[in-house]
DNA sequence: TTGTATGCGTTATCAT
DNA sequence: ATGATAACGCATACAA
């Protein structure tokens, strides 16, 4: 049986009501009597009881702010912190808002706006900007926990960051496609835009770790072609067009951003899909049926439910226990998938 | 907020332990308010706190009882259910003993045993074995919950099946083996023991869908040999390094069973590593280092801890919330792992 | 400075 | 048949 308030009071030969104040450093205790329930409460090991907790807390409503990007993984992550919501037996009322993708002033106006207004915690798809980086540490000093979700700010004061390793699926990617290509041939990358790194991390993670471990671990295949797709259908699937004609032996292509399908279309359109194996990131509707199609071979997942579902659990942890997260990174599982993983 | 005990007590006029009484249909409530205090709760939709019954059951022992076969899988499954015991707020007692796997008498008289005793609940990893479901279905006739894990005996009455679907692993396989090998050549399959498929369910369910699957989906992919392991390490590796000089072009070898350490051993002294494409199941250590040194290609898991960690919270929620799970089959997901995804 | 009382939601026992 | 009450562990306003 787990100790409680009530035991270390026995202990003590105090209330349980002075074993509390000693527990929250709150005053109306004197010194030697503290010192006392002190050494108690650390020798029995004391865990506060969570549903004791839960059930003092029931009247209470919490107001979380969510801040995410206009993009494909919103609503997904979406999805995971409204789950997370109603699973929890607490009253939380989420405020959601959303900016456009590179608009680093429009979310930065967003967080500073919050931060007058009050709230108690908010949970951040962020621009990877300095900007927002300052904002996010003039409102964690004002005492509002901010989780960073899918991309993160990693010099920011944010409580935690809840998302993918980019270098991992990145390693995991190579590894796949050194595996399909048999371990040589030409390959050909896509990427949203290489310059602009500053705003798109993971893509920018992506592109230069695969590079790095193609390199190390499979110096036989070449990497013929960077393609930027600056997130452009059209201007992505002539690229492709222009790129199969130019290389009629290539055995790869490795897309780290979105535009997946009219890739596909154009390998598919062109004859290719046999000869030319496609790895990609996350599952979305598209990326599936292209699975379906055998058009791409796998993709490398990132659970974007559950990075929600997860970010809006640490928050209630830290906001009704205390509990801040053992890790600064939680990291969600690189998953690959195939066409028979999809239910 | 959610609606309470006490709300439907002042919307019916009654008090709060009459609707209790309803609630979990006790005597001593008249017909009539019976009938209105259970409309009032219909219309409301209320859902028990959590909180409120962890806290009222908080004295209360919990006696579980698991009953795992002496194979790979044991300890890590075993992992998983001390975890959630641990993690638990309540207080499980644990009470573990094991059989040799096909060892259908002793796991038959171990259940009995346990079911003479009294126990809140029995977590099995059984013999897939017509004995064990009889056995099963008597003690569950006694009021005690029972939960397979890992393996399933789908006729009998047992609360539900906590572990992987058999049918999707194989089809990942051989999805991974069709692009692995470029959808043709030749491929061999190891497999326990072909005879006594009613003891092994998931080894024959592996091995029958994977052939199911490559017939359909790569015709140009021969499946040249059945090979048998018996689980006898010498005579698996002989049989291999008989496979490989027998079939000079193989290029794949698909392991539905353990011993996949000498399997690997064998490619590798043969210095066919490059050429063979070996596919397995689950990520025990000597898989995990023969993926290192790019033996293995790639190897399907089912996170085995998380079995056990899941099969505890069901038998959990059963037994303090009274809840059955939504589903008698809880799979978890087959995961395809290469070298990266390790940590 | 220290102790008392109350309430959170649920359940079980006891009194009317 | 129905209502009252105490208990679980924690937190806090309030009384001593």
């Amino acid at each position: 049986m787990r100790v409680t308030l009530k035991q270390i009071a026995e202990k003590a030969g105090v209330h349980i009501s002075t074993v509390d104040k000693v527990l929250h450093n709150r005053p109306g205790v004197s010194d030697a009597v503290r010192a006392n329930v002190q050494q108690i409460i650390d020798e029995l090991g004391y865990q506060p009881s969570k549903a004791g907790r839960t059930l003092q807390r029931m009247g209470k409503q919490y107001h979380i702010v969510v801040l995410l990007l206009n993009v494909d993984a919103k609503p997904y992550i979406m999805e995971g912190i409204r789950k997370a919501a109603d699973e929890s037996v607490f009253d939380i009322r989420i405020e959601a808002h959303s900016s456009d993708f590179q608009d680093v002033e429009h979310q930065e106006q967003m967080l500073r706006q919050t931060a007058e207004s009050s709230c108690d915690g908010i949970i951040l798809y962020p621009n990877y900007d300095r900007r927002i980086r300052t904002a996010i540490d003039e409102i964690v000093e004002k005492g509002i926990p901010v989780i960073t979700v899918n991309s993160d700010i990693r010099e920011s004061s944010r409580l935690c960051y809840v998302g993918q390793n980019g270098a991992r699926g990145a390693y995991i990617a190579g590894r796949m496609m050194g595996l399909l290509t048999g371990g040589s041939g030409k390959t050909a990358v896509i990427t949203s835009a290489i310059s602009s790194e500053n705003c798109d991390y993971h893509v920018a993670t992506r592109k230069r770790e695969f590079a790095a471990f193609i390199k190390k671990n499979y110096p036989d295949i070449r990497i013929v072609r960077d393609i930027e797709s600056f997130e452009n259908r059209q201007y992505t699937y002539d690229q492709t067009r222009k790129l199969l004609e130019e290389v009629p032996d290539l055995k790869g292509i490795y897309i780290t951003c979105g535009c997946v399908d009219v890739v596909g279309k154009a390998v598919q359109e062109a004859g290719r899909a046999a000869d030319v194996h496609i790895v990609s990131f996350e599952d979305y509707p598209e990326i599936l049926e292209l699975m379906d199609q055998n058009v791409i071979d796998c993709t490398i997942g990132s659970d974007l439910t559950d990075q929600g579902l997860r970010s809006m659990q640490i928050m209630m942890e830290y906001l009704v226990d205390g509990k801040k997260p053992d890790q600064k990174m939680m990291y969600i599982d690189s998953q690959i998938l195939v066409r028979e993983s999809i239910v």
